[in-house]
Order: C-alpha cells, then sequence, then structure tokens
DNA sequence: ATAGTCAAGCTCTCCAAGGC
DNA sequence: GCCTTGGAGAGCTTGACTAT
C-alpha cells in the first residue's frame, strides 16, 4: 500500500490522491512513468519524481523511520503490508489513570516471542530499548493517545519514532468502534480462561495485590498483559485488510459520483 | 510578469472515545 | 476520573492555471 501513497508528497492530500488513483495513476511506477500529469505543472511533477524516488530508496533500504513524519499518523497502517513483519506490538498497564498514574508493566510481543518488563525489577530504559530493538514499526491499542505519551514521559526518548498503527483508529475507520475485547469478541478471538474476564481496572487492582505480597497476581497480570499483545498481532493484519477493501470501495464510489 | 479565480490543503476549535 | 488523539466542520491560506 505505501507504493500506492502520493500522500507523502507535498500538497498532496487524499483528495488529489484519490483523483490520481481514479485517472490510472495507481503506484509510483505509473507516476513516473508518465511525461505529464493533469493538474501538475512540470517543475512540480520533477519536484514529485525526485520525492518519490528518494521515498523508493529508503523502502529499499528498509527505513520505516524515513516515513513516520512523511504520513500523517492515521494513515501510517499503509506501512504494514511492508513492515508488519517486524512490527513490536505494544501493550503497557498502569496503576491508574491521569497525570500521576505509572508505568507498572510492558509486554513487547514482536516476531513471536513476548517480553515482559516490570516495575521495580527489570523495567528501565535500557531494558525497553532493547525489548524495542530491531523493530521497524509498532503497533497498539489506542497507543497514540495511552501508552506511547505514557512511555516518553517515563522514558523520555527511548521508544524509537517508528510508523504506528492504533488499532484502535484503523478499527473505528472500517466500522468498527470500541475497546479492544470487544474487538477480539467481533473477531472470534478467545482469552484464555483465568483473563477472560480481566479488564483494565482489574489490572490497577492486581498491581496493588502483587505490591501487597500476591505472587499470583502478578502471574495473572503478566497473562492478561501478554494476551493484549498476541491478540495485536492477530488483530492487525485484519483490520489492516479491511482497510486496504475500504481504499478501493472509496475509490469505486469516487468514480460513480462523477 | 501580474492579477484573478478556483480547488484543495492547512489550521483551529470542539466533541467523543478509549486507555488503566 | 484524566489525558490525549482523531474526526468533523468552518474559515484561512496556498498553489496552479489562465488571461492579459
Amino acid at each position: 500500500m505505501i507504493r500506492r501513497s502520493f500522500i507523502i508528497l507535498p500538497r498532496v492530500g487524499k483528495a488529489t490522491e484519490l483523483k490520481m488513483w481514479r485517472s490510472g495513476v495507481a503506484c509510483w511506477d505509473d507516476f513516473l512513468a508518465k511525461d505529464n500529469i493533469p493538474g501538475l505543472s512540470g517543475d512540480r511533477k520533477e519536484g514529485m519524481n525526485v520525492a518519490l524516488e528518494d521515498a523508493d530508496r529508503y523502502l529499499h533500504a528498509g527505513r520505516a523511520d524515513y516515513f513516520t513524519s512523511l504520513l500523517p499518523s492515521v494513515e501510517q497502517w499503509r506501512l504494514f503490508s511492508r513492515f508488519g513483519e517486524d512490527a513490536a506490538y505494544l501493550d503497557i498497564e498502569t496503576d491508574g489513570l491521569g497525570s500521576h498514574a505509572h508505568t507498572t508493566m510492558v509486554s513487547v510481543h514482536c516476531k513471536g516471542s513476548t517480553r515482559t518488563l516490570i516495575r521495580g525489577i527489570d523495567l528501565t530504559g535500557e531494558a525497553l530499548a532493547s525489548a524495542l530493538q530491531g523493530a521497524r514499526m509498532l503497533v497498539t491499542y489506542n497507543g497514540s493517545s495511552f501508552d506511547l505519551p505514557m512511555l516518553q514521559k517515563e522514558f523520555p526518548f527511548v521508544v524509537p519514532r517508528l510508523p504506528h498503527f492504533d488499532l484502535r483508529h484503523g478499527a473505528a475507520r472500517v466500522g468498527m468502534p470500541g475497546g479492544l475485547k470487544r474487538l477480539e469478541v467481533e473477531f472470534g478471538i478467545r482469552r484464555p480462561q483465568e483473563v477472560a474476564y480481566v479488564t483494565g481496572e482489574d489490572a490497577v487492582y492486581l498491581w496493588k495485590l502483587w505490591l501487597k505480597g500476591r505472587e499470583n497476581a502478578l502471574k495473572l497480570l503478566m497473562k492478561y498483559n501478554q494476551e493484549d499483545t498476541v491478540n495485536l498481532a492477530t488483530l492487525a493484519p485484519q483490520i489492516e485488510a479491511m482497510l486496504l477493501r475500504k481504499v478501493d470501495d472509496d475509490i469505486r464510489r469516487a468514480g460513480r459520483g462523477r
């Protein structure tokens, strides 16, 4: 999908991009192959050629970070087909909400294995950086509002500036608003019995129990936190597929609307 | 080269929603 | 309950094109 994206170009928004797609300029190769594009002056077209050739070089070099500032945050899912294999699925637990809350646990699920860091035991900036090492993309649920700002506050500049696929907003765009647990139900994902009914609010309670010496509470909290990241990995490709279908629907609808 | 017009991107504000 | 973000809508700004 990223090689179909023209919104990385200056003064190109969704409307212009949609027009290009409709006129048969479906991808970067199509654009570069044409001598001129209606609505673009020669100079502007030339500048865009250079920008797309640059983008292509970064893409081939695996430099996902190059696109972080070029793509609007709501469109960064477009990089998932190219970099999803190296995505880090991230979820945090905290001891509450609001400005006084602290991160109690971070799980990072990457390439099939999950690493969990616990406050007071091994959750440090270095450990977090190490857990995210090699990731080319981040996937979260509501991470743009909650997880990432929280980590940025507690561990400044540790989380790399990578493209971020926030499933909450992706799902809402394809007509599936709601929380992560609801989404899991809609996609038929079942949690193991012991964490099936644990909520985010319970996570706060479990952490407090652990602080009082209840070993089992920590185990359950870890299981819950890890389950969140594993389920993100199951959901992401499905939501991406729905977003791709939506793009094609939008192109068809724009055609009918002419 | 300049001015007018138009389309579309940008910016700002307000509201709703989800995280634990 | 607090905080942040995205979406929607309105108004402003910018760039491309055309005529002179």
